[in-house]
Order: structure tokens, then sequence, then C-alpha cells
DNA sequence: GATGAAAATGAAATCGATTTCATTTTATGG
DNA sequence: CCATAAAATGAAATCGATTTCATTTTCATC
């Protein structure tokens, strides 16, 4: 039978008021009392019970994250981001799969209405804006990653799609490139279209026009990637390079090369998005961004529980970070003729 | 401001017992006063509280899994397993992730001794099973994957190393492949040590002596591979194939033959375990051993949760699942000569 | 040693649901 | 239409901690 705080205070002839400090270390209570009680906690094998210090003090001192599928590396680093600094400030994490799930994703909003987590982190959710607006202006405590949305109480952690999807453009140009594809994601994802907007504002800065066939779906997943590239060949305009929204998409463009026959990067020159580890295994390896998914978890964390304790806010709410563009084998080359 | 279910009986006219059972589904409320009582809660919005759920119910209906390494898609595959039961059978699932840090996981332990899980899944734990058998005599409720122990209250869910072992080594032999070298994981878990079994077994049953010397250690890193496939070079003694204990060392098998001109398949005859997804990817693609991670994680739960439920236990405590041989091209080969 | 402030402790209310037991209402059959 | 069983509802206790407010103890100072 497990012991309860009132058989602690018993054992150590203190009320329970003072076991209750002594747990929660409060200043007030005597190095003798201390001891005294935590003998009786130690001999009791006492734990306290987490529902009845909930339901108290309302607060759970648990964060949750909402992730879009727990297999992707991008969403794991991202947990462990979350999950390391919250650690370090005395928090402890729910981590929700989604499992690309939207109705388990809104099935897991719930635990902040139930209150069963003090804040919550979605990080690249298919819920609306309005719905997220909604639990904000009851005062929820929530944050994005990876995602923006306009509410003055949602912090929001993203890498600047823009820059570095500029960067690997530019990469490209400066290796002699002129003809460059762009596979897109889901067209209608944010990602997605920053991604094309900083592909396209390199082309303009560049002076190199911008040719709209040379744009493509590919949904972020290989299949679509290699896909996409088969209609971008089947249109007969040529081009050098292929700037893929994401390493997936990327993975089946340099499939469609192999079967194809065309050589990678002699013919063809591809750069994904993510730095999957698979991109460093395969021949050739491919060039992609790093995002700094840790600190893309960190940072919201530490504003999200900074928030839960009322901290002065100090810094913005849109919190950008920056990523890298990592050149391997697959973007080595100056572009052919 | 929350409502609370008192103010859910108050506005639907009943008293609060009743608006606890037609939430709870009794059977026995009126289907009248049903519908008063959920027109209440639609119009204040109401959440029930957990904590105060949870206090009294005594339950939380939430399991906890404690996995060593989110990042590793064994783990993630298991939680996806866990998941997907327990959420059809109306449980929340906690993820911890251990970080691989020994102290992060006995901290999690704790969520069992604070009542905030019903129950608590260890996928390859680092604790000892002192602590484990502990727990389990205070009537905890514990089930391990990937290991077993000696209690009979702790259900454990795992695949048969013996056998998938011997099954890898018997396809090596029929290939032809007479030295055979095995590249261990840590030498203390009882993976490795199985594994070493199934792959002695297999050995004595076709008549092949076993030779020491073709036995490494590799910790169950790429790195460790790699070295443990040098340091087999080294020693002179010729071998055709080599069986690593899992997926990463087989990786630094095939870079170190890359790296020192030897061919894949032809030369050399390369088996992993787990069947990582670059071991797809990588050329030549890696023969491996497929496990039932989902299955591994569907299993253990559903017996848990019986448990939990006091539903009459079937079955057997250690439930065994068989994993299957995946032959790719680093083993497609006759061994030469 | 008296005095008052500060420190330490305790009594009792409280958090918000569930559940037992008692009571009222409804349905059934003679 | 009444008796009785069954169904529906309500009152109040309860889960196990925290916290407010009151009280006692300690300690420094005169």
């Amino acid at each position: 039978m497990d012991h309860k705080l009132i058989d602690v205070a018993k054992r150590s002839g203190v009320s329970p008021a003072t076991v209750s400090r002594v747990l929660n270390n409060s200043s007030l209570v005597t190095k003798k009392t201390t001891e005294r009680v935590m003998k009786a906690v130690e001999e009791l094998n006492y734990y306290p019970n987490a529902a009845a210090k909930h339901l108290r003090s309302q607060r759970t001192r648990t964060i949750g994250v909402i992730v879009q599928d727990i297999n992707v590396a991008y969403f794991a680093e991202i947990i462990k981001g979350v999950q390391n600094t919250a650690y370090t400030l005395g928090y402890k994490v729910i981590i929700c799969d989604a499992d690309n799930n939207p109705e388990k994703e809104r099935d897991y909003l719930g635990l902040l209405m139930n209150r069963t987590v003090d804040a919550l982190i979605l990080a690249s959710s298919s819920l609306g804006d309005e719905v997220l607006i909604e639990l904000a202006d009851k005062g929820q405590c929530i944050g994005l990653i990876g995602r923006r949305i306009a509410h003055d109480n949602i912090p929001c952690c993203l890498t600047d799609n823009v820059q570095f999807s500029s960067d690997v453009v530019n990469h490209l140009l400066d290796n002699g490139h002129r003809h460059i594809a762009y596979i897109n994601g889901y067209p209608d994802v944010m990602d997605s279209y920053e991604r094309l907007e900083g592909y396209m504002k390199a082309l303009k800065e560049r002076m190199v026009p911008f040719r709209p066939e040379l744009i493509e779906n590919g949904n972020f997943s290989e299949e679509g990637g290699y896909e996409a590239f088969k209609r971008l060949i089947l249109k007969g305009i040529p081009f050098t390079a292929v700037y893929a929204a994401n390493d997936e998409m990327a993975l089946g463009v340099s499939k469609a090369c192999r079967e194809l026959g065309i050589a990678i990067p002699h013919k063809m020159a591809i750069v994904g998005v993510d730095n999957n580890r698979i991109t460093q295994y395969i021949i050739p390896s491919l060039s992609t961004v790093n995002q700094p998914k840790f600190q893309l978890g960190e940072l919201l964390t530490i504003k999200l529980i900074g928030k839960l304790n009322d901290q002065p806010d100090d810094g913005e709410r849109i919190m950008i970070v920056q990523s890298e563009l990592v050149v391997r084998e697959s973007s080595s080359r100056q572009a052919p003729d």
C-alpha cells in the first residue's frame, strides 16, 4: 500500500503543512524538522501523488509537444530540443505523435483543455489558425514551431526559408547553372511557399529569368519528387539543376536520374532540404540544408516556460533561426557546357 | 474562466453526480437528462479537469513508454505500435525519451510511483533487474520490450534473436560461405549474446567449425563496426562474409570495405540487423533482418491494458515474435572461389 | 527577563471530479 | 389503483496534496 503525505506527517510528528513545505523546499522550515521529515519520507518510501498536486496547485509542470510524425528525423530532433530544455528547467514533456492523422492531432489539443499540460508546442500542425487563436484568446499557453501565426500571445520559432532557399539557388548559380528547376512540397504549406519565394528572390537578384515551367509539385514525398522530375524531363526544356523543397523529394529525383542514366552531378545537380541522415550515405551524397532543429525546440521551450512563470518577456515573439547550406557531391561541379 | 462540473450541473438543473454519470456514459441516466446535460456542456464549453478525475478515480488511463533514444527508428516504430494500440483502447501515451541517459531513465520511472501513468513500458532499458522486480512486487504494472526478466508479473515482448541470427548464418552458408565473421554489439547486452548464440547454433548444425578469432565487438555503432572490421582484416585470417549484430555496424563494415577496395558482395558479403531505412539506399544495398517493431509495441500494450482492466490473462507472459531475413545486394552472391 | 519582530508550525479550507448510499421517480403486474 | 421492483437522481464523503491564516516558538535587543 502506498503512503500518503499524512502518513509522513504522523511518523515525523509534524503537520501535513510542514511536510508539504519540506517537500517543496520552502525556506521556512528548521533544518532539524527537515531532517526528521526526510527520514520519514525515506522510511516510508513516500512518493507524492501527482494528481493531488496538480489538482491543488493548478499546475502540472508538464509541457506537451505535438509532432506530425515521430518517425521523421526533423521532428525527433525538435523533440530532443524541447525535452532537454524542459528537463533542465524542471518540466516534464509529453510527446504526442499525431502519426500524420489530423484527427489525433485535434484530440491531443484536448490535453490543454484538460489542464494535463501547462503549455503545448505544435510542430507543423494541420490545425487551422482559428482554432489556435481561439485557444490563445482563452489564455492557453501555446507555441508554434515552423509556422507563424498572427496573435500576440503565440510565440513562434522558425527557420528562415527564404534565406536558405536563396542560398541554395545562389550556390547553384555560382556553379554556373542557369536553368534551375524547383520541386515544391504541398503548395498550400507555408514552407513550400517561402522556399519558392527564396528561389525566385535569388534568381531575380542575379538577373536570371524566372521560368514557371521549371516549377513542379512533389508533395514532400520521395515518390512525389520522382514523378515531378519525370514530368520536368518530359517537358523537354533543358535544365541542369534541381532544387527540391526537401530531401525526400531530392531522393526521388536522384532515383529517377539513376534510372534515366543522367549522371549526378555532371549532367544534373541536386539540392534538398533537411539534412536527413540518408543524404550522407547515398551515392552520390546529397547537398542539402541543415536546419537547427534542436535549437528550434530549445528556444521555443525557454520562451514558453518563461511565460508560464510570468518572467518579463524580452526578445521577439517570432524567433527566426538561420539554416546552413551543406554542399556535398550532388552539387559539387560546374554546370555542363 | 474555466467551468467546472458543478456549473454544468447548475445550468442543467441536475446534481453533479448526474452530470458525472452522463459524462462517463453510465447506463442509468434518462435520455432526456443526458440531452439537457450535454446541452449545458456544449454551451459552457466544459472540459473535465484531468487532475481531479485522476485523483478521485485513481486511474489516469495513460501508459508511459520509456525508450532509449527516440531518434533511432527501432524505438520510434515501437512507439507507434504502443501508441496506436493504446489510442484505440482509449488510453493516452506519454513518451519518454531517455536520450541515452540512464539518469533520465531512472527519473522517468518515477512516473509510475507518482501514479502519473497506470502502466509503464520499458524499451531496452539500462535499469537493473532488481529495480524492476521491486516495482513489480509493489504491484506496479510494467512491461518490457526486447528484454526478458524472471518475474511472474512482468510481461515481456521480444524477437527471437537466436532464430533470426541462425537464419542469417544459414543464408550465408547456403551461399557457400565457410568463413563468416561476427561483429557483436555491447557484449553484456542480451541481444548481443543471443545473436552470437544463433550464429554458433547455425554453424554447429551445419558442421562448420566455430573460430573465436572471427568474433569482434563493435558496440552497436557505425564507428565500432568500422574498427572491428579493420581488426578482423589485420588478423590476416581469411573470411568472406560478415554478420553484424546491427545495421549501424554493418554500415561501418561497408564503409571500411569501400576504403579498402574490397568489393561487396563479390569479395565480402555483409548482413546487418534492424532494417534501417538507410540499408535500402546505400549502394550496394544491405541485407538485414526486419524485426516486427510495431508488433512488439502492439502486443505488449494489449497485454498491459488487459492487466489494468483485470481481464483474464490467457496467453504467455513471454511473447516472442519472429523476425524475417531481408536479402539484398550485399549478400546476394555465392562466396568467391 | 520582558518585549516585539521574525521564524516556524499547525488547523482547516480547498482544488474538481467520482462514488456510495439514500431517496425519489417510474414502470409493471395483479 | 395500489404494491413493489427497478430505474433515475441527489447528498455528501472522498481522493491527497497545497495554502491561507492563525498560532506558537525563537531570537535579538534593551
